[in-house]
DNA sequence: AAGAACCGTATTGTATGCGATTATTGAAGA
DNA sequence: TCTTCAATAATCGCATACAATACGGTTCTT
């Protein structure tokens, strides 16, 4: 299929020499990976779209070889689905999956809570209370802005810890839930709570570490029971086609 | 309410060449990068090694190609350093980096102990019960073989809960805490008090919920003061020199 | 002799090509 | 009409080839 070939990824003005002067010659393999990365989480591929290596590769205006190595980081971290032989697809987490994602990610930033409270500066504090205030801004027109701050307002407290892994892993487990809420989430919910989010800074700035963790467990979890709950979609064509089948009179077998 | 804990897929069977037959083609790309994995774990390549692509292809006997995709993968996961143009490193983790991993692995583990309190099976219970038995005759001998078992029970426990995320965290922060006790740690202080993992199973079996997190977190936190106090080696040589040039009246800058 | 500029070599970054595997289409047989 | 099966097209797995960059030693300059 004969498409217009116009470079997704513009975004590499100097891709010989220096990259003017901004320091590191970062390589090319990583814009790929952070371009897919981003096309995955804002649901530009959407769950379970396949990956070919040649039309992505042509498209940002690498080889396969840089394609296949951003695929395989991607895989590692659970954004894509890599069959032998069989190529790429987003990932399309099963809802079991679905609820591991969200265990270790309870667990992670109950660590998050711990290792900060009691010890936010005064300009830590000072960002994320202006980050909950944007946060309710955008909650009255209730757009997808309300949802992506929500995110935001996770990786903030992670950064803040000053542990990069444990960065990683929130952000990580973070982008899966992307995914998830794409397949499973209810269509505009707003998954946080804001209020939510204003007591935990209250507790965190008390320096009370056992509530500040009882109340990221809550917040996630009331986020799992408020987004999760009523699956949308399902994996297999089958479970899609069935209830058009029956109402059909045909019996799927 | 307990819920069975659930199996996890049983794990491949041999992956040179097809698999002796046995269904999947597994893919090469991923026989160089279990084959590098197992070589840093097991010290085989020390930290901070370099790492050139067509040595190790032509060692593995395969292309650079291959080298590279597992280099990212390793890279991902903290076991090699990347550096653009420059080639990769077995990873040398810093002091502080040796913090965070330890951190996230405790907040990990917490949450695997919580998981598994009062949902082992008795066949799970036994498995456990048999494999702390094996640690204690190798305590005796007090080998590298102690050390391994150490570590291996922490990855049964994590395989257990059945979540593969945290399972696949736990394995990756347990490979990283075998580069840093490789730097940092006591030349053969076997990591992991048998009697604190006998106590552990314990208080899975009773269902207590809290005091298995909090024995786990007590376990981890002696781990980690027993094994890594006493830093050996520095990674810069500033680090290294402080103190010959204290010695010798000179003041380092 | 110390430092700077130069050049050859070793190594990495990326593209391309070839054989292998899988998907697809269409025709023949039931 | 529904299968079966084979031929073809599409795609992947991997090696190789070429270009770009960094390292080490040598020579030239001061």
């Amino acid at each position: 299929m004969p498409r217009p070939a116009r470079p997704l990824a513009a975004n590499k003005p100097s891709l010989n020499g220096k990259a003017a002067e901004t320091g590191a010659p970062v390589p090319r393999a990583q814009a790929v990976y952070k371009a897919l990365r981003r096309a995955i989480i804002e649901q530009a591929l959407k769950p379970g779209v396949k990956l070919p290596e040649d039309a992505i590769g042509e498209q940002l205006g690498v080889s396969r070889t840089l394609v296949r190595e951003a695929f395989g980081r991607l895989a590692v971290e659970g954004l894509v689905e890599l069959k032998p032989n069989r190529g790429a697809n987003v990932a399309y987490p099963t809802l079991e999956e679905a609820r591991d994602v969200f265990e270790v990610r309870r667990g992670l930033e109950r660590l998050v809570a711990e290792n900060l409270a009691g010890r936010l500066t005064p300009a830590q504090s000072a960002e994320l209370e202006a980050h909950v205030r944007l946060e309710e801004k955008a909650h009255e027109q209730d757009g997808p802005e309300s949802i992506r701050l929500s995110g935001e307002f996770h990786i903030k407290l992670a950064e803040m810890t000053g542990n990069a892994l444990l960065l990683r892993y929130v952000q990580e487990a973070s982008s899966r839930c992307s995914l998830i809420l794409a397949i499973y989430g209810r269509p505009h919910s707003s998954e946080c709570a804001v209020s939510e989010h204003r007591q935990l800074i209250e507790a965190l700035r008390a320096g009370d570490a056992a509530r500040a963790a009882a109340l990221m467990d809550h917040h996630l979890q009331s986020v799992v029971t408020r987004a999760l709950l009523a699956p949308r979609g399902e994996r297999d064509i089958r479970d899609v086609l069935a209830p058009y089948a029956l109402s059909e009179g045909l019996t799927p077998s």
